[in-house]
DNA sequence: AATTAAATTTCGCCT
DNA sequence: AGGCGAAGTTTAATT
């Protein structure tokens, strides 16, 4: 069939209780072209690799990912029965009437075999997915919690303002330390790179520009790159570590017990 | 529509590209009906309690068991991006255009929010699945093992025969101690209930009738229920720890290294 | 029910 | 690339 060697680009293809051969199709695209898997049928499952294990006809969902990561999930049970982290090389193949989906991985050396013979229902997905995701608490959340609590920065601090307006553009957090210095503090939920140091020294140099006096910046994040590091020292810059779980524990917290309405949320 | 009214009992449906409302009347019917919910599409989520997250809007897989579970996968990694294990409660709504699926669940108290604005695909799957699950090694690998290397049974014990008929079924193994006592085994690939306990003793029974003499059963097994123990005292049975990963490398090495049999280890 | 220990742990950061 | 520690760990077994 010409078909057969004219892949087909759709972003989404869905075959509902196709037979075997026609799902092995869509599977073998899917992989090459580093889409989405998703094969829900009876199959059973051999793995070898750090372990061993067999698993009995049945009928499951199988997930393979475009990094090369693959999942066999039963009807019960968060974990998957069987697995591989990403990484893996895939093949499939028709066997008789048996459409087997081989996983391999090496370093450490692993293998999984899925065997289908009867599909339920199989789909190529090509999942856009630029979204963040953030744990705990947000680079917002972050700030409030200093501005809740200015003693998650440093003993003595006390914040002027926040998204002030600067030339560069909004400084996260400002005020002054316990000896009156102004300080500019600048806010990264992750590890701070450094782009990170070196926005900083801009609005550094935009307030000392105004204020015409010393001015510190302080750097909080849960964590700074170790070249960054240096870039701070070179630059006068310090950094505090700032874990956001603790600025989400200290906004709860704030929040019940109804301390916190001075700060307006969003 | 009185269709709204009564749920239709499919093993399968799919919908490809619907619109949100009909997807939700699917997540619904399947949450309700205690099926494997899959829905793929843009979605963002908020996860709180134990921690706290948010994820942005984009393509993603969302998963939900019929024990309850909850997973949300993106298009890479091994692990779920949010995840509730077993036990949620699950209530879906429409919030304008918006699907919303809303997992709840009580000790620890959390809770996550799918929201969809668009769907890919929608599935409702009733998956029989009875398979047993088997790591390192099958009943029929420790049986081998145990042939192969008789020491991992007890020392001095000597393998006559296996799956030796007698009345109730097939031995597992038989064989004679180092005191030349008749020994009949009964092998377990999991914790040993009072069925294997009994199974053993109707062999005992046989073998004694039959050979006129004493006869030990030993019942091998990773481990044993505790009420079980008691059980085995009563009917004057043993219990012999038996790890499937020892059996497995044990099997491993007899067939890769056909000299080692001269070296037992431990 | 609470605690402990293992997992085909995975994952990220650091040396 | 290898080692160490944390995880919204989960899961099973034990007290």
């Amino acid at each position: 069939m010409a078909n057969d060697t004219v892949p087909d680009f759709k972003p989404l293809a869905v075959l509902v209780n196709p037979n075997v051969a026609e799902a092995e199709k869509i599977a073998r695209e899917a992989v090459s072209q580093h889409k989405m898997l998703l094969v829900s049928g009876n199959c059973s499952v051999r793995y070898q690799g750090r372990a061993k294990s067999q698993l009995e006809p049945g009928e499951r969902v199988l997930i393979i990912k475009q990094d090369g990561s693959l999942l066999v999930h039963r009807s019960v049970g968060y974990e998957p029965v069987n697995w591989q982290p990403p990484g893996c090389i895939f093949h499939t193949q028709m066997r008789g009437n048996i459409l087997e989906v081989h996983a391999v991985r090496q370093k450490p050396a692993e293998s999984v075999k899925v065997s289908f013979d009867r599909i339920l229902m199989v789909s190529a997905l090509s999942l856009e997915d630029s979204g963040e995701f953030s744990l705990y608490a947000s680079e917002e959340d972050m700030q409030k919690a200093i501005l809740c609590r200015p003693s998650l920065l440093e003993e003595g601090f006390k914040p002027i303002s926040y998204e002030k307006r600067v030339q560069p553009g909004f400084v996260d957090v400002y005020g002054v330390d316990k000896d009156g210095k102004l300080v500019v503090v600048e806010i990264k939920r992750k590890t701070a790179g450094k782009n990170a140091a070196i926005q900083l020294a801009k609005y550094i140099d935009a307030v000392k520009s105004r204020a015409d006096r010393e001015v510190r910046g302080i750097l909080a994040a849960p964590s700074i790159a170790k070249e960054v590091q240096r870039t701070l020292e070179t630059l006068r810059l310090e950094f505090k570590p700032l874990d956001p779980k603790k600025c989400a524990e200290t906004l709860r917290r704030s929040r019940t017990t109804r301390l916190a309405e001075f700060f307006v949320e969003k």
